[in-house]
RNA sequence: AGUCGCGUAGCUCAGUGGUAGAGCACCUCCUUGACAUGGAGGUGGUCGGUGGUUCGAUCCCACUCGCGACUACCA
């Protein structure tokens, strides 16, 4: 083995090894356990947020498989419709093509074949993360299967009348030229105008002044209302206006909806473009003029001179000659929120089209009783509430989108504009017996993306056909994703899960936060802040750090600034970190409800981690040969038993934090009982039995066996999380072990009970690792070379009177039962101490000067003659002194206050009364010490 | 405007009604035969502020300051 573990080396070999041999498909025996993979876009690539879930999926997912579990991990893409339709579009554009240049057959054609030219790299990064996926499953959302499911779900839906088609206001992009659901706008706040336009009244005895932030819509409006309270304006309801650039009069309406206090307190009414116009329309049964076009460009509905104009020109336009016509009253300062598109970023409009629509309060109903239930769970918890939130306010979801690349709307028309909804077309004439002489044509919008990724739980396993798969794994056991998609797809699965499947989707929703970068900022391309997770595994040099970040960026000119951002943070780039230590560092900074700024120094820390257990490795396979120790007489030591027990508790910490998805305790866990017990304290505890010529054969093989035993044990633990180290140290540890097998993750997860606790081992090493930690301060404290053998002295705290003379004198007061402690454990505190000799102090004889330690009731002195600065010394002690009396007064204190007493529950008044006796002991000998070491100063 | 979070060591974060924790950073010492990606020891915090409940509050409650996220129709 070589001396630094190198994960680039093994990595690729055995997940290639995993994989051929077909490792990760379900075993088909024991309890399902499934998790359906939130599928990324196909033509995308994994970032840190997914490198995150997919940590704690495979972790899940490897535990689970170990725990002898029926365990699936369901993997998949999604063809993410508008995003990679985009994508497409801009290739083509950077050869000088346009969509609409090809057909929708020849784009649509593209567009897979670019999907099949880039879709491989998600599973390429999918595979150097460890993900134990079951390949042979892979699904697409457009494959022909999710296809056939799409297709089921919504001509089954609209035979319930839960989906239908209407002409409304949607949600429309003026670039992409699609209707958008409202979760695709995102609102952000904008300086704007707020313009107070003067409508003539119809008398021409005056005008009535709007207030509008949209002077451009003007020109559709079909009545000004005001609140029918509004003392300034009552008179006029019922009048008419004339509107301005055009020869239209309109009516002057009453609504409450129209707040006095808010502009002019008159509001023009657009019915056509405005989602609360649209609705006051409705109520007052207004006409709606539309004045836009697609690309939100004036219309044929407008006067001429503004036919064609884009709607920011015609804004100008309208503003200009209201004001020469003496119209514009004043232009305020106006803070508004303007609703973009999550994809274009381009500003919506509010557009009348015919869509179709999923009626949803229906299917909301029993998906929020489900989490009210219990029978879906969130985790954190509190995570239902905003679910509940939304869920409560839902409104009916627009799923036609008029795109190319998607699910086609199972939905043919005659030339009559008769619609008809099946699974076909001949289904269709079937079922509404069409003619073969009628000319029928599918719909030719495509269906939001989010309709598919809906039925992914099920439709992955085959639905609609009736599969063992289904039977097997649905509900699957739990869903990991992050917040921002509760809304967008979660929320969803759970209405059309238990629409079609009868049961909810999940039994949990982990909810993940966000990775941020080191700053606390998003991480994102335009920013120039993202890393990507292979080269945090396989490591970057720092040219190709700045080109990767500052290519094809949409702000060509923010490269300058990333540049130097990126330089300065990683000024040589990335170290390579392989991917278990990536994986640790996730898990570790696995918090609940938090996001995560993630910090490289923290992988590092893990890579160090990884090195460590590698080396521990080494160690063992040093120590124990090459093969089990053959069978013999066998005696464990106190340490042997010790480990065991502790691995025992650490096991069942672990289990207990998996279970409440605490991923953080769990990866604690396990780093702190590999380091800080099995390596720090046991691997050294063993080097006085083996590297002794006088411990017996029978302790050495006992010693040899464990080490075997619990190396190979520790790799099936941390298998879950850190799964390529511990495979390839597992090949090396199973053999020494006894343990046969092809593969560490294939093998039972160790249970706690298989390793029996052992109160008097861990009493026994605890005092072990006080002692040598008392001479370790004292050693440290006093500047002594870890190099130079100390003989220490040992007094206790025994009477002659108790002990009988002669005993005392050959003991100095040494209870019997530190004594016997001694004398067992001589050979680790020598050892581990650096000690040349224990001996008691001669009673009678004078304490030399000397520094001193305390174990319960037994003092160790290390002898100052030639190695102890007395000074040192008593500055030590006065230090010491300090703490233990601020640590006695503060319980003194509350010992003092009578109500304590009184009314804390006893066993805490008993418990503080015996720290404070602990304490007043120290406190006396420390004092005694420091007299003895001041006097003896003094004598020099 | 509403909802939900967050504020603990220099940094990033755990945590508990009863002795404040980790990693990294920092300081001192150490190339001792697993490991310098290491070992040993150590420094460092009135747990955002104020008030309340309690014998006791970093934790529970109220208010307050600061930060963040999400949702929403103010023309």
């Amino acid at each position: 083995m070589d001396k630094v573990y190198a994960p680039h080396e093994i990595e690729r070999r055995i997940y290639e090894r995993w994989e051929s041999n077909g490792w990760f498909a379900p075993s088909g025996k024991g309890t399902g356990y499934s998790i359906a993979i939130p599928p990324p876009n196909v033509t995308g690539t994994l970032h840190m947020g997914h490198a995150f879930q997919h940590t704690l999926m495979d972790m899940l997912t490897r535990y689970h498989r170990m725990r002898g579990d029926d365990t699936l991990w369901q993997p998949g893409t999604d063809h993410a419709g508008i995003a990679t339709q985009m994508v497409v579009e801009r290739q083509l554009n950077a050869q000088g093509i346009k969509r609409t240049d090809l057909t929708r057959e020849d784009f649509v054609e593209r567009v897979w074949k670019w999907k099949a030219q880039s879709g491989g790299t998600i599973n390429g990064q999918m595979r150097r993360l460890g993900d134990s996926v079951d390949w042979s499953r892979d699904r697409f959302t457009m494959d022909e299967g999710l296809s056939k499911a799409v297709v089921e779900t919504f001509v089954r839906l609209h035979e319930e009348g839960l989906i239908y088609r209407g002409k409304r206001l949607v949600n429309w992009d003026p670039v992409l030229l699609t209707a958008l659901s409202d979760l695709e706008v995102e609102s952000e706040e904008e300086e704007g105008s707020l313009w107070h336009l003067r409508y003539p009244l119809e008398d021409g005895s005056g005008h009535l002044v709007v207030a509008t932030t949209r002077p451009e819509t003007m020109l559709g409006d079909t009545a000004v209302a005001v609140n029918p309270e509004d003392e300034r304006y009552i008179k006029l309801i019922g009048g008419k206006l004339r509107l301005p650039l055009t020869d239209r009069l309109i009516p002057i309406i009453a609504d409450t909806y129209v707040d006095p206090a808010f502009g002019s307190g008159a509001v023009k009414i657009t019915p056509a473009h405005d989602f609360n116009d649209y609705e006051i329309g409705q109520r007052h049964e207004l006409p709606m003029i539309n004045v836009f076009t697609p690309r939100a460009a004036m219309n044929e509905n407008v006067p001429t001179r503004f036919q064609g104009l884009d709607r920011f020109e015609a804004r100008k336009q309208v503003v200009r000659e209201l004001d020469e016509a003496g119209l514009l009253e004043r232009i305020d300062k106006h803070k508004l929120m303007v609703p973009r598109g999550d994809r274009t970023n381009s500003v919506l409009e509010p557009y009348l089209t015919d869509q179709w629509y999923v009626k949803i309060a229906p299917l909301a109903e029993p998906a929020i009783k489900a989490v009210e239930d219990g029978r879906t769970r969130f985790v954190p918890e509190n995570y239902s509430k905003i679910y509940f939130e939304w869920m409560r306010n839902i409104k009916d979801w627009c799923v036609s989108r008029q795109l190319w690349w998607g699910h086609r709307i199972p939905a043919w028309y005659d030339e009559q504009g008769g619609v008809f909804v099946g699974r076909d077309e001949l289904e269709v004439r079937a079922k509404f017996e069409i003619p073969a002489s009628t000319k029928l044509t599918q719909d030719t919008d495509v269906l939001d993306t989010w309709f598919s990724s809906a039925l992914w739980p099920y439709s992955t396993l085959g639905w609609p056909e009736k599969t063992s798969e289904l039977a097997r794994f649905y509900p699957t056991s739990v869903l990991v994703t992050g917040f921002d998609i509760i809304f967008f797809w979660v929320a969803r699965m759970m209405m059309f899960g238990l629409r079609f499947m009868g049961d909810v989707p999940f039994r949990d929703v982990y909810i993940t936060g966000l990775i941020r970068d080191e700053l606390g900022d998003k991480m994102s391309k335009s920013k120039g802040n993202v890393i990507d997770p292979l080269d945090i595994v396989d490591g970057i040099d720092i040219e190709a750090l700045v080109a990767k970040r500052t290519s094809g960026l949409m702000q060509p000119q923010m490269a300058a600034t990333i540049e130097k951002n990126t330089r300065k943070q990683y000024p040589t780039g990335m170290a390579p970190h392989g991917t278990d230590a990536l994986r640790f560092t996730f898990a570790a900074l696995a918090s609940p409800s938090r996001d995560i700024r993630f910090d490289l120094a923290r992988v590092a820390g893990y890579r160090n981690f990884c090195n460590k257990l590698w080396n521990a490795a080494r160690f063992v396979s040093m120590t124990v040969g090459e093969t089990a120790p053959a069978p013999g007489p066998t005696e464990l030591s106190v340490a042997d038993r010790w480990i065991r027990s502790r691995f025992s508790r650490m096991l069942e910490q672990f289990e207990n934090a998996l279970r409440e998805y605490r991923f953080d305790f769990a990866a604690t866990a396990l780093y702190e009982f590999t380091w800080y017990e099995f390596c720090d304290w046991y691997l050294e505890l063993t080097k006085p039995v083996m590297q002794s010529e006088t411990s017996s054969e029978a302790a050495k093989h006992g010693t040899r066996q464990t080490l075997a035993e619990m190396l190979e044990a520790l790799q099936r633990a941390l298998h879950p999380l850190m799964p390529f180290i511990t495979e390839e140290i597992w090949q090396l540890a199973a053999p020494l072990a006894g343990r046969k097998g092809e593969t560490v993750m294939l093998q039972p997860f160790p249970a706690s009970g298989e390793y029996p606790r052992d109160a008097d081992a861990e009493r026994e090493i605890e005092w072990i690792r006080s002692f040598i930690l008392g001479v370790r301060q004292i050693r440290s404290g006093m500047d002594i070379a870890p190099s130079k053998k100390l003989a220490v002295l040992l007094s206790g705290t025994l009477a002659a009177t108790e002990t009988g003379s002669d005993t005392f004198a050959a003991t100095g007061g040494v209870s019997a039962s530190d004594r016997a402690r001694i004398e067992k454990h001589r050979p680790y505190l020598e050892r581990l101490g650096g000690l040349e000799s224990i001996t008691p102090l001669v009673a009678g004889a004078s304490a030399p000067q000397s520094a001193t330690a305390l174990i319960g009731e037994l003092t160790i002195l290390v002898p100052m003659a030639g190695l102890i600065d007395a000074d040192a010394e008593i500055e030590r002690l006065t230090k010491k002194i300090e703490k233990t009396r601020l640590d006695r007064d503060k319980i003194a204190k509350k010992l003092a206050n009578e109500n304590f007493v009184k009314n804390a529950p006893p066993e805490v008044v008993a418990q503080d009364r015996e720290r404070i006796a602990e304490f007043e002991r120290t406190l006396a000998s420390l004092e005694a010490q420091l007299a003895r070491v001041r006097s003896l100063k003094g004598d020099q």
